[in-house]
DNA sequence: AGTTATTGCCTAATCTCCTTAGGAAATGTG
DNA sequence: CACATTTCCTAAGGAGATTAGGCAATAACT
């Protein structure tokens, strides 16, 4: 019987794209190896279980969204980089559904502070540099513009925009604009 | 044997208490029927199995919080209207965390068309007449509340914003009133 | 190259959950 | 009080998650 030579690496990698393909929801050890041609019980070799395999998942996919909001958010300021970020989570949501949603997992707190998850809380303050903000603002910020990114993509993710005109990408550009009114607000506050 | 005399109505009634205590993603025929006291074959009788009694139960959340909002609403307009809305969210979300998470349940065209989801649309847009927005800025707006809304409650409810100052209470206000200077600032331009 | 150690994937077995089919006893109706 | 209905039951099958142990393909070492 011929060997793939899988690793706990590439069978993370093909649980993300099989997210994508059929939902985050629906990937499982048994799904997952149906799609690599093994055995459920192979799989075992490789990742914990059931859980183990969706909390990779999930970290790939924080770990891949903060990778490419790293390289699109620097050497921009301002508006620019606001509006770079949230391309970035829109975009990524847009390509990779299944891989969203499984960053949206809950996961206990010691697996959270190693995640990629604080990565993301920088590149949001990072952002904020460009609007004058004192701590307290910032923090209000953060939650505003994580609140308001995840809402909005989550949102047109479950085809809650479809179908209604005018296109949801206009109304992302204003929600845009008006996050960057609302921050400059409240720097001169 | 004693009998229960249990309906398709109290049992996704219990089912939802079930799920503001273990959570709706625990919440299944057989922990339903385990907290019943009952077998879970029993069940079948009320329900026609566990995708139904998930789906009943997120379609009564949508249908409690659209009572509540239509409650809250009333008598209100423009600011005090908008933070009654959220409040209504973040609040319901508050008290039943798992009925909450079942009313985002990705549902069929068929079963959505026939859930309270077009009240909650009927209200954003209700809220919004205090605003003096054209038809495309107000598809806008409300793609905007139910973004904002949904992101923050979602955020909050994932724990996202525990364990750090200032409490989430303080962000919740200083977004709503910057939600209002949007639409303000919308309705002028 | 040949021997050995490792390890990748397997079969087998157990447990839990979802679902259907059909039975028995409690409730309501004449 | 007989009878129909309904509520909950037992029984059984199928699928997914997980563990234990086996065998053959690879890698490592003389």
């Amino acid at each position: 019987m011929p060997r793939l030579g899988l690793t706990t690496t590439s069978v993370v990698g093909q649980g993300a794209e099989l997210a994508d393909e059929i939902g985050f929801a629906h990937v499982s050890v048994t799904t997952l190896a149906r799609r690599l041609g093994i055995r459920t019980a192979s799989l075992y070799a490789h990742v914990q279980g059931n859980d183990d395999l969706r909390t990779r998942i999930a970290l790939l996919a924080l770990q891949e969204m903060a990778d490419r909001a790293d390289r699109e958010v620097a050497g921009r300021a301002g508006v620019d980089a606001l509006m770079a970020l949230g391309d970035v989570y829109r975009g990524y949501a847009a390509e990779h559904p299944g891989r969203y949603d499984a960053s949206r997992l809950p996961m206990d707190p010691s697996t959270a502070a190693t995640s990629a998850g604080p990565r993301h809380a920088a590149l949001a303050r990072a952002v904020l540099r460009g609007y004058d903000l004192d701590e307290v603002q910032q923090v209000h910020a953060v939650r505003l513009l994580g609140s308001t990114f995840h809402g909005f993509v989550s949102l047109e993710l479950a085809g809650g925009f479809a179908h209604s005109n005018p296109p949801s990408q206009e109304s992302w550009a204003a929600i845009l604009s008006s996050l960057d009114l609302v921050l400059t607000s409240w720097s001169t506050a």
